[in-house]
DNA sequence: TGAATAGTGTCTTTCAGACAATATGCC
DNA sequence: GGCATATTGTCTGAAAGACACTATTCA
């Protein structure tokens, strides 16, 4: 039936990784600038390959790791991305992984590794080198989609913060504000967080309990 | 950083289709029984290759329809499967699509095209070759998960249906009774069917209105 | 004491779930 | 008329959404 010259058995693959974070309020996404042809000058999505040894989910995370200087961030598979026209360079097949990098306590993102990464943010994101853009859009809308029913939120937090704090990853990530007694009394009744004997002091006034999740393993609530 | 005789560039790329279909009040999954080692005699997933002019969405179609003979089921992408111990017979990256394959008006499933194929209920699935287990179980999560929140449903039933075929399908997808009053007021809620003009007379009862969907199109109702 | 954020309760509406009797067509 | 499936409504409890005031700390 297939004609072998045809048949794509030994393809190019990569992977890609889309690293969220939330810096200065706004959700961003961590790109490198091009410096050679094609799409020379534009951004594109950090990527690696993949090594004889390990699984696909190794390799992302040790790209993931290459790039941001954590070993231990929340990542999963995104799609795989194997249109012919994707990329004039031959073909290629890509595996795109998803990955939330944590704020430290000052509300920054992390220490990033790789001084050629920028963290753009999502509004006003450029258009990017081969079909990014679109992998993007679709990191961004399954990122909305499963804030929504699971404690993937804790992947954008430090270990220990302010009740605000996640309500603002909430309020950012699905860009529309929550109301404040609604979203406490939904988090309170999913039993999930743990309250520390310790406040949070930030300004001149009121400090802020502050919580972890009792488990770091992520859950569903359908 | 990464050595080139490490990396794995050139990966073999193999595609897998698990097509679900319900047949005797069964959800069923097409295999095929291997005649040459590895896993000799063991059942596994259909395949296929990529054409270097094609997508992955098209290769899957194309695979799905020489099994078939259907050109026009309902599919997408599961997930992408690599790790480096998943077959012993060199390094394979196997992307996997599922579909539905739809009954006929008598409750039995569509035509089949490859007589190598057979349907074997999920309950009571043996071992399958690979990791073809896995990836049947991930798909069968797959579905459960969207048939609450989608009308995937669609893909599994002929154009015109009776409501009480669709409260079987969620029944045996789900692998539980539904109380028949709360699945039609929540159904009609969904405004997404139409009620036609036809009624289906099956023995000797009351005929049933036949239904339609409004859209070919899946519809996400969160 | 003023500024700024933390923390808290009620009412209303909506949706899910339990539950059973009547309707209709064929034989 | 008997059989078999089709069709329909109410009540209750849970969760979502609208809505505003008091508490606490520091400068």
């Amino acid at each position: 039936m297939i004609k072998t010259s045809e048949a794509l058995h030994q393809a190019g693959i990569t992977l890609r990784v889309i690293v969220f974070t939330i810096e200065d309020e706004q959700l961003k996404v961590i790109v490198t600038k091009r410096t050679t042809d094609p799409f020379k000058g534009f951004y594109n999505l950090p990527g690696g390959f993949i090594r004889k040894t390990e699984s696909l989910e190794q390799a992302s995370m040790r790209t993931i790791a290459e790039l941001t200087g954590e070993s231990d961030v929340y990542s999963e598979q995104l799609y795989t991305f194997g249109d012919p026209d994707r990329d004039s360079n031959g073909w290629w097949i890509t595996v795109a992984y998803f990955a939330l990098l944590p704020q430290d306590k000052n509300g920054t993102a992390a220490y990033r590794n790789d001084p050629a990464c920028i963290a753009l943010p999502i509004e006003k994101l450029p258009k990017l080198a081969f079909d990014h853009s679109s992998m993007v859009e679709y990191a961004v809308a399954r990122l909305q989609a499963k804030i929504q029913y699971s404690t993937i939120a804790q992947g954008l937090l430090p270990e220990k913060f302010r009740l605000t704090s996640l309500q603002r990853i909430y309020e950012i990530i699905l860009a529309k504000k929550l109301d404040k007694r609604n979203f406490r009394k939904k988090i309170a009744s999913l039993k999930l967080l743990e309250a520390l004997n310790e406040k949070e002091i930030v300004g001149r006034h009121r400090p802020a309990t502050l919580y972890k999740f009792k488990t770091k393993e992520q859950v569903i609530f359908g």
